[in-house]
DNA sequence: CTGTTAGCGCCTTCAG
DNA sequence: CTGAAGGCGCTAACAG
């Protein structure tokens, strides 16, 4: 394979020339174009692996999460390549599977390769350790929830509103005894929903018994479990919220085990899937912003580069109700609509600067819950 | 950050010294104890972007895949992740989202990378050009669709087969207008089904009429379109084959546009879905090993990591007929049954001396299929 | 077994 | 605007 000094020979110049004429340094148009000609001829690519140990930087950038087979990854990934494309960096994917010996293994490649920054759901609030990245001047931007290990920029959606607006609903639906199937008690997002159900629960025509809530693992067989759990209790729950897309799945499987159907009890999740508009009744929803939460990251991790000493930042994004079927009690007997009937209940904005910030200038009007959520 | 003179100097070696008690060369015990103690005393981690010039290869793998939403491909990451992992690789994802000018910049990145090796889900199999990889001595292996412009190794499922056994499972249960949904014709893939579709009717108790063939995408939106212009037909079928689980989703979606559900319309699809089995009824699938796939395609990269000159190889791993009750048409009016049954139909299976190879003795017993299919 | 040395390919001073 | 030269951090070849 060619090098830079063959394109030199080959074009007659020297290679810092080749070097200049490639990364828009002044070099004569004459030339630059012998460069550009022997480039061609000789196939000539430029060895990104000399490139970065020269530059000390490379223009890969690493997405690490948690688990690829969830749709808010997926999403989040197309968000954060999209934005990192314009920008000419190239993302790749690290799938560190919730275990915090591999996530720490790919932080280990990301560091080693020098890359030019990272994106991560850490597997873990306490043992996921980003430092040795900043140390190395590795811009690191955390989704969901931040590691303790260092201060960083982070983005998370409006956990406690999603799930206190789902919850709100559910009251308003009819339904008395809401249970919860929530994440394990080391999982921010989870505390940060089930506080917002716990909350709904304490308003004023709130039922005065203390909800019951299920702990489990954010997985199919943990939402299976729980909810069959919560269906053997003497007084079963005649709702469910589900904080987690797969656990839903889970979920509505025991549902059907046991013969019941939303909306005869009712059930809303967290979380998007390819499925809830497919079952029957269609499935109550709380939209996470996945594309947008992974563009803000990856917009963070640029700013960050530019500017490495500023203080990080914290960015809440709206959730979006999607109410369905299976939380519609009114709809209990009657056949399914025609069409999907959506309904957006909450939209809770963050601040408006970091809105502006992000190009939507629209959201500025009310951020009362807003300050009350960024500060939290 | 400490480099390895650093730690040579902290334990009164020389860098070479350092290197080799890192890597496995041979030193004596008592300095590769000083050396031990001087990297964790420094904090030391191997510079991998030096490591990679000076050896001119990386330890990192890449798997390019054209739809990172797609279930079948996080499945196949799994495989190509888990083999990987054993020889202490590390894969990263790419996600090219079937746009060919997209894949090529990933396949620049691992070439300018001088990644260890690439898995790629081809976004076409004339464009996708992967020579300059191969030139420069990068393993590549192709999954489902092996590039026109190489002869590389290749790992697919068995589409004709597992389009075969859907089909005749749907002629068995009593349907007469069969309708396939299939991708575009410049899909291999695509076109494999098909031929599993068509030759189930061409057999003996199958209807005489040449059954319809709606071309679409591999999309949710193709799929919702195809089926609606398959019902829009003077004839519409009575059961339908949709190739692609996506596409799958979006004919069930225009089924329930227009209040009709399987098995009254009997339908089947390719793929695994995270819910097929979640709508009601639950639907037929030819599942495809994934993972499987993964596995192979890794183990064929590590093999030819190996051993670079011999000769291209093509797997073709065996798909598994799920039946529920999208296309049980006895089962039209009863109620669903508490468990699920699954049966498999149809195993057939590639050569002995592949399986054998990649640990699977078991299918050594049926190749007679297997000979005609790898073949082709 | 160990140390010295050269060079992987590129970029970026520093002179001119 | 251009060329010469050094060095990023590591490892492989060679000599001891």
């Amino acid at each position: 394979m060619a090098n830079i000094y063959d394109v030199a020979k080959a074009a007659g110049v020297s290679p810092a020339t080749v070097s200049r004429a490639l990364n828009g340094g002044s070099v004569s148009p004459e030339r630059a174009a012998r460069v550009q000609a022997a480039c061609e001829e000789l196939g000539f690519r430029p060895n990104r692996v000399a490139r970065g140990l020269r530059r000390q930087r490379s223009d890969v950038l690493a997405l690490i999460i948690s688990d690829i087979e969830n749709p808010f990854f997926t999403a989040l990934a197309r968000g954060v390549e999209d934005v990192a494309r314009a920008s000419n960096l190239s993302v790749v994917l690290c799938n560190a599977d919730d275990n915090p010996e591999k996530e720490a293994e790919y932080l280990d490649v990301a560091l080693a390769e020098h890359m030019a920054g990272v994106v991560i759901f850490p597997a873990s609030v306490t043992e996921t350790d980003v430092t040795a990245l900043l140390d190395r001047g590795v811009p690191v931007v955390a989704v969901d929830r931040a590691p303790e290990s260092a201060a960083i920029d982070t983005v998370t959606a409006d956990d406690e509103n999603g799930a206190y607006a789902a919850t709100r609903h559910l009251l308003d639906e009819g339904y008395r005894r809401i249970a919860c199937i929530t994440g394990s008690r080391g999982s921010a997002a989870a505390m940060e929903r089930l506080r917002g159900f716990l909350r709904a629960h304490r308003e004023g025509d709130a039922p005065r018994r203390r909800p019951r809530v299920a702990y489990a693992d954010f997985r199919v067989r943990g939402g299976y479990q729980a909810m069959n759990d919560l269906l053997d209790l003497p007084e079963p729950p005649d709702a469910v919220l589900v904080t987690n897309n797969l656990m839903a799945s889970g979920a509505l499987e025991a549902l059907h085990g046991r013969g019941l159907r939303p909306p005869g009890i009712g059930l809303a999740s967290f979380g998007d899937t390819h499925w809830s508009h497919l079952v029957e009744p269609a499935l109550t929803t709380v939209h996470q912003p996945a594309y947008e939460i992974g563009r803000s990251a990856a917009e963070l991790l640029l700013q960050r580069r530019e500017a490495p000493d500023t203080a990080p930042q914290r960015l809440i994004l709206p959730t979006r109700l999607e109410v369905r079927g299976s939380s519609r009690r009114a709809a209990d007997s009657s056949p399914p609509p025609a069409r999907k009937v959506e309904t957006r209940v909450s939209h809770p904005e963050t601040g408006p600067r970091q809105w502006a910030r992000l190009g939507r200038p629209d959201a500025a009007a009310d951020s009362a819950t807003a300050a009350g959520s960024a500060a939290r």
